[in-house]
RNA sequence: GCGCUUGUAGCUCAGCUGGAUAGAGCAUCGGCCUUCUAAGCCGAGGGUCGCAGGUUCGAGUCCUGCCAAGCGUGCCA
């Protein structure tokens, strides 16, 4: 319907150029949107506005040159100009009730496009470090993500969801030490645990494990583990210094072989419970990739040559640096430090060089946005690799900031006191977390007070639109129960039927839904998304209140039914979308 | 200090990429269940869109400068 008045406007430009009122190659860019307002049409152009100064026209003059070049198209019964130049639109009443037909035959596939094309589309989101479970943090990354994935594939992109594991680097040696302390702890070795450990509780779970898969395998004495060690913070030292020590320690006390054991039994644990987290809250992935791989098959190297040879890297107080400063950063970055290592953001060059390896028409990162001044150093590393950096879109997610009532909810991962994504889960329920996580802005910060998100009162907004979903079932329900079948075909017939208001700003409604679709998969705002439902909720509640579906009159009767099974249909594929559940009854 | 993000009703947030009289939910107040589920509906009050300039037919939306909050500014990840 949007098209077809677009290509119409676009005919009358055509026309207006044969006439000599605008130069020939011009290009027009034809702005046409819903109404607001009913008494101004359906849809409305302000092109009369924005041709007015290159037509040396005023706009109202210009916009009754417009209207007198449109084509004639039984879609449009009127066509009005209104204020300082708008042409609205008025739709013929009788073409608005096609939807209804349009919605049940497409059924499940109502509202997907083709926009993408079949475009490769890779998104890469939560991506956690495997140090620990996931917290509420990471749940709304994981929310937004895999609703930007699903909104994209709903809009015809080939989408391939990723979670990038840093498996290597430091805070995975801290994982792997704390591990094995809490391990001697098991053995009962006494000994203090660095106040830069990992101190959860999760963490003696793994060792637990671990001790009873090995038996004392690993132990040593806790003589041979503190020997020597440089004092950690409480008694005056360095808590940095003393925890690279005693990841020193634990790698020659246990050799290369054993400390790898530990060191994988962590990871394996942390990370197989991040999987079944992440496939509980309804998030899939088709790839972990694993940091170390870039290692284990010289990515990393052969990336820092690449820069090498395009003189982009220069050695500096005995650290290799990258001159990202040269590309926009606001400085240079070490990829190499003094020591030899590779530092994480060498890890990511080689990783984005990966994935521009594999041929991905697009790429989406998901960050949180602490990570946002690691936005520019990436792009510099991307065109110094000679890629086109625009095919990056970095979406940042603002973290949560938790409330359980007035009090403010401290977070960090270290200190082992955080709420978890999956202590979220089970009080909130799947579907609340979803919608609310999913029903803002990403990078607007959001309050979220713990009381009232696990309240499991009517305060939480996805029982509002399910609710919707519901009654419809038991309208049907009520249809089955009252001995009465339904006749869609005598429904179809009678769409002319629906003259109420209710019934007229529905059909409008359901009409909108792929273009609210479209607009929230490409601006990757899934928050779109739920807006839409909850206007189409609302306008079905108010339908309910204010008139009977299972009237005597049966032409009537089957065309309100099949006006509610659409509304059904647009209710499902949009929360099926979101990964959220349908309940027949509440 | 510099950079990024945010600032809209008492609270939490939308505002369709610059359009017509700025909208929801919660909270407050007043109504609606002998009729398909009241987790619902109808109505009322509530606004200097942080502040000040600018751009134009038109600015919550764009540009500049202030103010405030969050984050970043590692040879951590």
């Amino acid at each position: 319907m949007k098209q077809k008045l677009e290509s119409l406007l676009q005919q009358a430009v055509t026309v207006l150029k044969t006439q000599g009122i605008l130069e020939n190659d011009f290009i027009a860019q034809i702005n046409l949107e819903r109404t607001r307002d009913a008494q101004h049409g359906d849809f409305a152009t302000n092109l009369a506005m924005l041709l007015a100064k290159p037509a040396k026209l005023n706009p109202r003059q210009l916009a009754e040159k417009i209207v007198a070049a449109l084509p004639a198209d039984g879609l449009v019964t009127k066509v009005d100009i209104a204020g300082p130049g708008f042409i609205n639109f008025f739709i013929n009443p009788d073409s608005q009730f096609q939807v209804v037909q349009q919605v049940l035959d497409a059924g499940s596939e109502f509202g997907l496009s083709n926009i993408g094309a079949g475009k490769r589309v890779q998104v890469e989101f939560v991506s956690a470090n495997p140090t620990g479970p996931l917290h509420v943090g990471h749940g709304r990354g994981a929310a937004y993500g895999s609703a930007v994935a699903d909104l994209l594939a709903a809009a015809g992109f080939q989408v391939e969801r990723e979670y990038y594991v840093n498996d290597a680097g430091r805070q995975m040696d801290i994982l792997a030490t704390s591990v094995w302390l809490r391990y001697l702890e098991a053995c009962g070795e006494v000994l203090p645990f660095p106040s830069n450990g990992y101190r959860g509780e999760y963490v003696r779970d793994i060792s637990a494990n671990l001790y009873k898969k090995a038996g004392e395998h690993y132990r040593r004495t806790s003589e041979q583990v503190m020997a020597d060690l440089p004092a950690d913070e409480p008694q005056g030292g360095d808590k940095e210094k003393h925890i690279d020590a005693l990841i020193e320690r634990a790698k020659s006390l246990l050799g290369v072989s054993q400390y790898g054991e530990v060191f994988q039994a962590g990871l394996d644990e942390i990370l197989d419970d991040i999987k079944d987290d992440l496939a509980e809250f309804g998030v899939s992935y088709q790839e972990w990739f694993s940091e170390r791989s870039l290692m284990d098959d010289h990515s990393i190297d052969q990336a820092l040559q690449r820069l090498d040879t395009a003189g982009f890297l220069y050695i500096k107080d005995g650290a290799t640096w990258f001159a990202s400063s040269r590309l926009g950063d606001e400085k240079d970055r070490v990829v190499v430090r003094d020591n030899g290592q590779t530092t994480y953001f060498a890890s990511d060059i080689a990783y984005h060089m990966n994935k521009l390896d594999r041929g991905f028409d697009q790429i989406v990162n998901i960050w949180g946005a602490d990570h946002h001044g690691y936005i520019p150093r990436v792009k510099a590393a991307m065109q110094a690799l000679g890629a086109d950096e625009s095919k990056l879109k970095v979406l940042l997610v603002q973290f949560a900031i938790l409330y359980r009532g007035e009090e403010k909810v401290q977070m960090s991962t270290r200190s082992g006191e955080f709420v978890t994504l999956r202590q979220l889960r089970n009080e909130v329920g799947k579907d609340a977390c979803r919608f609310f996580y999913v029903m803002r802005k990403s990078e607007q910060h959001m309050d979220f007070d713990l009381k009232l998100a696990t309240s499991r009162s009517n305060e939480n907004p996805v029982y509002y639109v399910q609710y919707a979903h519901a009654r419809v079932c038991s309208v049907l329900r009520q249809l089955d129960e009252k001995g009465r079948q339904r006749n869609p075909q005598l429904g179809m017939d009678n769409l002319n039927l629906l003259i109420e208001e209710q019934e007229t700003a529905l059909l409008t409604t359901l009409s909108k839904y792929p273009e609210a679709l479209e607009r929230a998969a490409v601006n990757y705002e899934p928050h779109q998304l739920i807006q839409y439902l909850r206007e189409l909720a609302n306008q079905f509640h108010s339908y309910y209140n204010a008139h009977q579906f299972l009237v005597d009159d049966d032409k009537l009767c089957n065309a309100r039914i099949n006006l509610i099974c659409a509304i059904k249909q647009v209710l499902v594929n949009a929360l099926t979308l979101l990964k959220i559940n349908t309940p027949e009854a509440m």
